[in-house]
DNA sequence: AGGCTAACGTACTAGTTCGTTCATTACTGG
DNA sequence: CCAGTAATGAACGAACTAGTACGTTAGCCT
């Protein structure tokens, strides 16, 4: 018999750090978007899992440090997910429109990620203040933003006048918006933003706009008049 | 001596059930849309006010409820600000522009709503379902911009795939996202999106966005390469 | 003036919730 | 194979929190 696999746990070592550390941590997002960083019981999260209570407590030490853990987890396979976002090689008008794309559809397949982050602003991000982990995790994206914006203009694409952390602003409102307010809207509006047969067309509606703005559709009018500046 | 006012309070009633009532509100307002509903506390809201906690059970049965008056009052406003905006004078293109200007300056304004807004979708608009006076509160808005949308197409500035609701909702986001995800925005890109010297530039920028969507700005890559439809 | 009731205050309780204590077991290195 | 340590579990406790019981007072009505 090999020594890493006891009889009593065929399907894997009963006793494993790495395995209780990750559920705690999988349980806690879930638990921490569906009820915010009050509203989550640290009980019921204990009650979700394989393991118990006084683990959550020996892993993460306390409530917020597990929540900071969470935010830090969630936030670090966002920072993933942009840097394999690969539109360098287009032209700067699809570039951007593909870039808004994929956030797109990235916001719809994270849904737990906007709550967490919606929950943080409540709080006014005091705990992803209070994470070190944070380094420069608005660089890259803000970076490429950059770049495409520069080329977009030097070929006159782009007149309007604004910048990569604008453009971001815009791109992040578009999709964040649709996700983190559905079910308000929703019921006011009889709506539901997020269902599958409007998908397409709000994300195609979220690329055209941010183009649109940037290659000046929204000055035409002005222009028409003849007014410049 | 008037019956009106005893001598004891010179300033108004001691006893005035009208002033306890919306004292009661204002400070649950402000704590909810800081706290969240679970993190808000009925004893620390009772501390902020003249008076005490006995009297929030007295008027508002317990914490859910005064939760969701809370939220009448808050969409109440809203509503009635919306009515408010009187653009059906100006011809399409600008009537949209200045909605959505109105509408950023609105949400600039009144950022407790936003947050209210944010927790009731946290809890998937649970309460927001729960309150009877809801009635049609998003029909008004969407069938200014219904209206709005026809003239445009029939004058032909509009060409966008896109209908009321659509147009509200990309509206909204754009002015909701500036405030209700300042915080972590502001801590992950170093820029206070809600500054004052920020906020003319976004209030143009927002028109100026869905102007161009709907003017047709983001099609005109296609429509260049020769594509239709 | 004086009774009646809406409005109010104090003090308490039942239940919850985070965090800890103490004891135990599974692995691993020697 | 055994000792030491990492990992784990059950039960507990102190502090908090929503909601209530009970008593008091102000001001209107006649």
């Amino acid at each position: 018999m090999s020594s890493q696999s006891p009889a009593s746990a065929p399907n894997g070592r009963r006793r494993d750090a790495e395995r209780t550390r990750a559920e705690i941590l999988e349980v806690a997002q879930r638990e921490f978007a569906r009820k915010g960083y009050s509203g989550a019981r640290v009980d019921e999260m204990a009650a979700l899992m394989r393991t118990t209570k006084r683990m959550i407590y020996y892993y993460f030490g306390n409530k917020e440090k597990l929540y900071i853990a969470v935010l830090e987890k969630a936030y670090t396979e966002v920072r993933k997910a942009e840097s394999a976002m690969d539109v360098q090689h287009l032209a700067p008008v699809e570039a951007i429109r593909t870039l808004a794309e994929l956030t797109f559809d990235h916001h719809d397949a994270h849904r737990d990620f906007i709550k967490l982050v919606s929950i943080e602003n409540i709080h006014h991000a005091e705990y992803l203040r209070k994470s070190q982990m944070l380094g420069d995790l608005g660089g890259p994206v803000t970076g490429l933003i950059s770049r495409i914006l520069e080329a977009g203009r030097a070929a006159g694409d782009f007149v309007a006048d604004a910048d990569a952390i604008d453009v971001h602003m815009m791109i992040s409102a578009l999709c964040f918006f649709r996700i983190s307010n559905q079910h308000t809207f929703g019921t006011l509006f009889g709506r539901d933003m997020t269902a599958p047969e409007h998908r397409d067309r709000y994300r195609k509606m979220t690329g055209e706009a941010v183009v649109a703005y940037l290659t000046g559709g929204g000055r035409r009018g002005a222009e028409e008049r003849g007014e410049t500046g």
